[in-house]
DNA sequence: TATATTCATTGACCTATATCAGTCCGATAT
DNA sequence: ATATCGGACTGATATAGGTCAATGAATATA
């Protein structure tokens, strides 16, 4: 398979990722020997938890989603990935088997870093060493959030919060796209899918959004904030 | 105040933190400069959330608990820290305010480390650098795991899990001290305090647990693991 | 010793949320 | 066009879990 062809060479990737910034030329050499990349479809498994983490991924078009099986059948998506991020990473650092996997939610094509290549370049540029650092810690201190809103707020809150969220940090629009199920939004909120559906439909009774079939569109984000607020 | 008096100068600190065996001696003495210790009664805060993350600390001796204020006036424990760990990190490199609150749950003597340095010793060693990454990832991926448990089980799985994680991480012992009240118990099981205490009263009946005062007997961890699994 | 005060405990009741059993609708296959 | 299939949707019902009020035990304070 050609890699060329794919991706258009490793330029791009290594430009355009906030984290690779840091790198010399020699270092982001390192980073892309043994890289190679793979085009995925929609609901195909990138990365599958349980497995070994040998590689990084980073995402270089497209878009796929985070998520974790948890307990009674139930699935709990993390986050969703976008073009320039890297995936992964926890797992590789503690050398262990990925806890969580990520799925294409569309045609995705996607990077495969070696871990030793990267865990090199760390030990040789501390201002790189540094930005990871600061990543993994802002993964971490918003999974804390997470947790907490996850825990402690009702559906309406979860919801609301779930709505700012696509918004503001994934579609950067008051629209959010019809590749977002009502499934993967009872399984981002934590809830069923019976009862997104209907905090949805009850959003859309109170004019703080508009249904249109799968895509969503906001009307009053001051009212999700307040809704997010009040839990 | 005299540090010396309070915590037997840090010979015993950086020998005994296990972030810390990476370091030559002029790396610790960079991390000793501008630290200092000081003594906290039960109850007291040691780190308040919202403020600003200037230091880390490390539990020297004693006992205390990390925990976030969330909505509708509920607290939730992330967890408890005996000595040699370090906390705050996280808020402190990505330069922020602290997420949480540290709280001593007995008298506990803690030593607070100047962030500053800290960063100039993780840049320079990068063996030392790598240790915090990982230990950074494995809160990370510690964090999910949590996240996933109290979102997706019920009490009784919570519980349980609460029930090991402080028998087996904490106490190392089937008996846990009468240091935990029912409203900690729920507040790290996300659970009200009247239900933490039918749960406990239930696994009582059961015969899986013995309850004197707050003072708790683990009888039978393969059935709490059980009902960990079931969820 | 008497008196507050805090915390564990319990039962009764209420609410949030899940589950189930459908209907309806749009997309694809025949 | 017709069958079929997977979502979205809805109402009825069941249940987990929260809230409230009362009691008791333990601990602190006057």
């Amino acid at each position: 398979m050609n890699v060329a062809k794919l991706c258009n060479g490793c330029d791009d990737c290594n430009q355009k990722a906030p984290m690779f910034q840091a790198l010399t030329d020699e270092e982001l050499m390192i980073i892309n020997k043994d890289r190679y990349s793979v085009r995925f479809h929609e609901g195909e498994v990138i990365l599958k938890q349980g497995t070994k983490a040998d590689y990084l991924i980073s995402v270089v078009e497209g878009f796929a989603k985070t998520c974790i099986e948890g307990h009674n059948e139930r699935n709990l998506i993390l986050d969703y990935v976008k073009p320039w991020r890297l995936v992964g990473g926890p797992a590789a650092h503690v050398g262990g088997k990925h806890r969580y996997s990520v799925i294409a939610v569309q045609e995705t094509l996607v990077c495969f870093i070696d871990v030793n290549n990267f865990t090199k370049v760390f030990t040789s540029n501390s201002e790189f060493s540094e930005k990871v650092l600061v990543h993994c810690s802002g993964n971490y201190l918003s999974a804390l959030e997470r947790m907490v809103g996850l825990s402690q707020k009702q559906m309406h809150g979860r919801m609301a919060d779930a709505l700012i969220y696509l918004s503001t940090e994934i579609y950067l629009s008051q629209i959010i796209g019809s590749e977002i199920s009502r499934q993967d939004m009872a399984d981002y909120t934590s809830m069923s899918k019976d009862s997104a559906i209907r905090i949805l439909k009850e959003f859309e009774r109170d004019e703080i959004i508009i249904l249109d079939g799968k895509r969503i569109e906001i009307l009053s984000d001051g009212r999700l904030h307040e809704i997010s607020q009040r839990g």
